[in-house]
DNA sequence: CACTAGTTATAAG
DNA sequence: TTTTATAAATAGT
């Protein structure tokens, strides 16, 4: 009867650049969170660990991480891993040498400035389960990115405590480590949705 | 006529671990192969830099990166862009007080030594347009993980070359800087399938 | 933003 | 692995 169609569903598309360029802000934006929400249930499915940093066709960073962004750069940077010492990148090690003393003494500060700075106004959650990082928001679609966020660290925000509680059941989960502390979970963390300016303080 | 049905098609999951270990790997495998796509697919239709670093559940490590997961490293902890110095994270250079400096020159000798091993045996691929580190393969799937990757890579490869043509066409494009010469890419990249065990020589 | 409808990713087999 | 068939992501409105 009805043969009519409102709008003519998804479109294929050619892989290159999109000229049109608020079309192309509108993709990336739709694109990003897909691809953030890829990520949180790669991780949430198979405890695996994620760094993501991503540059905007404007070069503004997103940064998405699970557990944390640190702690898997640190892991990328160093190939180390004091969690559980198996097999570590030679190659990598290789192309650090000599360098991995210089840098982990850099991380050592950096999370002195991290400890100082954690759930003030600097625009970022760091803590033990998720880490999230949303710098220079300010200049590109403000409340959209915001929103956007929000409802990623919600949807988080649920895998986690599922993640949590069956770590209370099986005892021997991976990342024990690191989520160990459901209540840790409960007191600082996805306490992001902005109320004030601070948020756009940097 | 026939209403059987060959398969049930894709099924809805749970968000939660997948606890049968080998149904788990399957699914890490597929999903890692996915969530670079997708980083892929955002990198060329936006014009975005991404540099994404993955732990598998056996905490080996994948990377992928575009431009060159260097490069976006470099950004994110050092909050420059030498390339256009527009505005930079104050947060990240605040966190970052003192290290920068470190850290630089810290890079400075990793690309040294990438240089030296560049298209050797390292399994490693640095070249000026994509970026790809397969570390540690040896250990998990070897063959499925390389075949996921040079499939990737040959995908990526068709992406670069559609946007090197585009960039001779427009000559505006914000990543001249770094794919600029279309030999480089054609002698340098994406040669990776491999032919001898020298792969995993590490 | 929210909606549709055609496209893509992927759980099972 | 490759093939289904369905779930999920998303281009265009």
């Amino acid at each position: 009867m009805d043969a009519i169609k409102k709008t003519k569903g998804r479109q294929k598309i050619e892989m290159k650049r999109v000229e049109h360029e608020a079309k192309r802000e509108v993709t990336f934006s739709k694109r990003k969170k897909g691809l953030f929400n890829k990520a949180s249930e790669l991780c949430e499915l198979c405890g695996a660990e994620v760094a993501l940093i991503l540059f905007s066709p404007h070069l503004k960073p997103f940064t998405f991480g699970h557990l944390d962004a640190n702690e898997v750069l640190q892991r990328y940077l160093t190939g180390s891993d004091d969690h559980s010492p198996g097999p570590v990148s030679r190659n990598i090690l290789h192309r650090l040498n000599g360098v991995r003393e210089q840098y982990n003494e850099s991380l050592k500060r950096l999370e002195e400035e991290e400890k100082k700075s954690k759930d003030q106004k600097s625009g970022t959650s760091s803590s033990r389960g998720f880490w999230w990082d949303d710098q220079q928001i300010e200049n590109f679609n403000e409340l959209d990115e915001l929103e956007q966020y929000v409802e990623s660290m919600e949807k988080l925000k649920k895998i986690v405590q599922a993640r949590v509680d069956e770590i209370d059941l099986s005892g021997n989960y991976f990342a024990n480590e690191f989520i160990n502390d459901q209540n840790l979970l409960d007191q600082n963390n996805f306490s992001l949705i902005p109320h004030s300016n601070d948020f756009y303080g940097v």
